[in-house]
DNA sequence: AAGCCAGTCAACCGCAGGGGT
DNA sequence: GACCCCTGCGGTTGACTGGCT
């Protein structure tokens, strides 16, 4: 058994708005916005439809202070960057771009990105074997959660992310190796490029792989290993705590999209 | 022109969790 | 603590559309 329909579903329309019942609703909205509850409004706005509907509907639809479509490449960036870490919190990812609400982002992330995604995997297994994972896991397939949380994510940037857009220190950030003595891993976390002695993440990272010839870079510090494997336009950056031998990734830490061109896209 | 197919997105469904009693 | 009501959320469905044959 399942729990009792919160409404009368022979009693109450379904399926497409009609633009009169948006009308209705917007206006209602306009007048005494949602002061009640959401049950109670269809009847209160003189319509036939379920109370979660009309929720919806407004969130969704007819909110004014949002926007349909017509995601940008530094959006797209920042849903790959989140989704890595959160995985499919589409309300929080949501919360972290300018007017858009969580169904579009994921249905964005469905139609879109998400094969964009499995394209580039596609791409680059073809042709050699990651160091690590070649795609940052949801946090959700984790036993533990990222420690990298909370992020410090700007939302509102006119340049490209960089690397330490999402892995600077913030006030609630733990360092995931305090507990295990190390008083350089979590530096280590923080900037791996440092040590190649370049003033820019970016430019390290194309430094290293540069000097490596490859497609991919990885590196290794007490207790944490940072791995690297691109695609088109840019790389997939994990972080994982090391294992024993410090050559194998013992736990995910947390990993993000990060574009070397903003102009150009993935696939 | 008709049928098929894939992509897109609005809408629905059911569950989780918070708050009130 | 138990129960109920309501909201919020994420997964899924299905209508619609455009491209292709």
């Amino acid at each position: 058994m399942g729990r009792a329909p919160c409404c009368d579903r022979a009693a109450v329309k379904r399926g497409p708005w009609s633009p009169e019942e948006d009308d209705a609703l917007r206006d209602y909205m306009q007048r005494h916005g949602n002061t009640g509850s959401w049950i109670t409004l269809p009847n209160k706005a003189g319509l036939k439809r379920c109370g979660k509907s009309c929720r919806l509907r407004w969130l969704n639809y007819l909110r004014p202070d949002i926007r349909h479509g017509g995601f940008t490449d530094e959006e797209d960036t920042i849903i790959y960057s989140l989704y890595s870490q959160l995985g499919s919190k589409w309300s929080l990812i949501a919360s972290q771009l300018e007017r858009r609400t969580d169904n579009d982002v994921k249905n964005h992330w469905n139609t879109k990105l998400k094969k964009r995604l499995a394209a580039a995997a596609a791409a680059f297994s073809t042709r050699r074997s990651p160091p690590f994972m070649p795609l940052p896991a949801p946090a959700a397939a984790h036993a533990q959660p990222s420690p990298l949380l909370p992020l410090s994510v700007p939302t509102v940037k006119a340049e490209a992310y960089t690397y330490d857009d999402f892995l600077a220190p913030t006030a609630g950030l733990q360092d995931p190796f305090a507990a295990e003595g190390s008083s350089s891993a979590s530096a280590a976390l923080q900037d791996p490029f440092a040590a190649e002695g370049s003033s820019s993440a970016s430019a390290a990272l194309h430094d290293t792989l540069a000097a490596e010839g490859s497609t991919s870079a990885s590196a290794a510090s007490s207790g944490s290993n940072w791995s690297a494997v691109d695609n088109a336009g840019g790389f997939f950056v994990d972080f994982c705590a090391a294992g024993p031998d410090l050559a194998a990734a013992d736990q995910f830490l947390g990993g993000f999209y990060y574009p070397l061109d903003p102009t150009l896209s993935l696939v």
